[in-house]
DNA sequence: TAGCAGGAAAATC
DNA sequence: GATTTTCCTGCT
C-alpha cells in the first residue's frame, strides 16, 4: 500500500537511518527500503512528507508515526542539550536524527551480533541469519526475508549459526534466542519499569546463571534505549569512550578521567561502565540517549 | 579486579 | 599486504 505522512516535526530520514540503530535498511536511489516487521517498508523524504510504500496493511501511516516516535518533541529534547559546544554542534549538524521504536527481539538478538564488529559486518551477520532462518518472501518482485522468532533460533544448530559468519557469537545468540522463546525476557515488564530495574532485569542472574548470554551493560543500553523506551539510556561503546575521554573529562571526574584517556583500548569494567554512565545522565538528563545517538554521529564522521 | 580470548571483516597504514 | 580496529562479554 502506498500513503504519505505530513511531518509537522523536524526529521532527517537520513540521518536516523545512518545513525547505527538499525541494521536492516538500505538506500535504493532516493529511496530507502527497509524490512521491518515482516515486510518491506520504502520511505523516501520529500521535504515535510514522507513518501510511503509498505508490502502490509499493518505498516501504515499510524506505524510509521510510532516507527520514527514523530511525536516526540525533538526540539524540546534537543533544547535541554545548549550545555557545551560539543553536544551543540553534533545537535545543530545532525538535525532531524531520532531513535526508532524497534521490535524488542530483534534489537537484542542484532546487538548480541554487535560485539567487537563494525556497522557493515553487523549488517552482514544480520542478514546472513535471516536469510537462513527467517521466512521469505516477495515484495514488487523482489525476494526477502524476515527477521527469524526466537524459535527458530533457539533451535538452530551452532554449525549453522557459525556458518553465517557469526563467529563465537553463534552460542551467544542461541542461548538468548532460547531464553526469549520460553517466555524467561519480559520485555513488556521492561518497558514498564524506570531504566534502572529494566536494566537490572536484562542483566539478571538466575541461580547464578546469567539471564541472557553476551548480554552486558551496553548490549542491554541499546535495546533500553531502542526498544523499551528508555530514552535516558546512554550505551558507550568505543566511539562514545573516545568522545567522553576527549571531550567530557570534567564530568568524568579525575579518577574516571584517568581511566579513559589511559585506557588505549578503552575496555571498561562493568563497575567503570556503570560510573561513567551515572555521570553522563546525570549530566545530560532524561533524554540521554539522543545525546548519545548524537554524538556518536558526530564522532564517527569525524565532524568533533 | 585485571587480563585475556574470541573470529572475521573493515579500515588503516 | 600486513596491521589495527571494530557499537564487548565471559571466563579465569
Amino acid at each position: 500500500m502506498e500513503f504519505t505522512v505530513p511531518l509537522d516535526t523536524p526529521f532527517s530520514l537520513e540521518y536516523t537511518l545512518e545513525s547505527g540503530q538499525l541494521f536492516r535498511w538500505e538506500r535504493k536511489a532516493e529511496w530507502w527500503s527497509g524490512i521491518v516487521s515482516g515486510s518491506v517498508l520504502k520511505v523516501k523524504q520529500e521535504g515535510d512528507v514522507l513518501r510511503c510504500s509498505s508490502g502490509s496493511d499493518r505498516l501504515d501511516s499510524s506505524f510509521v508515526l510510532d516507527y520514527f516516535k514523530l511525536d516526540a518533541d525533538l526540539d524540546h529534547i534537543l533544547s535541554g542539550f545548549s550545555k557545551d559546544e560539543t553536544i551543540t554542534r553534533a545537535a545543530e549538524r545532525y538535525y532531524g536524527l531520532r531513535i526508532v521504536s524497534q521490535d524488542p527481539w530483534e534489537c537484542l538478538a542484532s546487538f548480541v551480533l554487535a560485539t567487537n564488529a563494525n556497522i557493515p559486518r553487523i549488517k552482514k551477520m544480520v542478514s546472513a541469519v535471516c536469510r537462513r532462518y527467517g521466512a521469505p518472501f516477495e515484495f514488487e518482485g523482489e525476494s526477502y526475508s524476515a527477521f527469524p522468532g526466537p524459535e527458530a533460533l533457539a533451535q538452530a544448530r551452532e554449525a549453522d549459526l557459525s556458518e553465517c559468519g557469526l563467529g563465537y557469537r553463534s552460542p551467544f545468540l542461541k542461548h538468548v534466542a532460547g531464553a526469549v522463546a520460553t517466555g524467561g525476557v519480559d520485555f513488556a515488564r521492561a518497558r514498564s519499569l524506570g531504566y534502572e530495574d529494566a536494566r537490572r532485569l536484562l542483566v539478571s542472574e538466575l541461580f547464578g546463571r546469567k539471564l541472557l548470554l553476551g548480554v552486558g551493560p551496553k548490549v542491554a543500553d541499546c535495546v533500553l534505549l531502542y526498544s523499551c523506551g528508555k530514552d535516558e539510556a546512554f550505551p558507550i561503546d568505543v566511539w562514545i569512550a573516545r568522545v567522553l575521554a576527549l571531550k567530557y573529562p570534567r564530568i568524568l571526574g579525575p579518577t574516571l578521567k584517568k581511566k579513559l584517556s589511559a585506557d588505549d583500548k578503552l575496555k571498561l569494567s562493568p563497575s567503570h561502565y556503570d560510573a561513567i554512565s551515572k555521570k553522563v545522565r546525570n549530566y545530560f538528563g532524561g533524554y540521554a540517549g539522543y545525546a548519545q545517538q548524537y554524538l556518536f554521529m558526530a564522532a564517527r564522521n569525524e565532524v568533533l
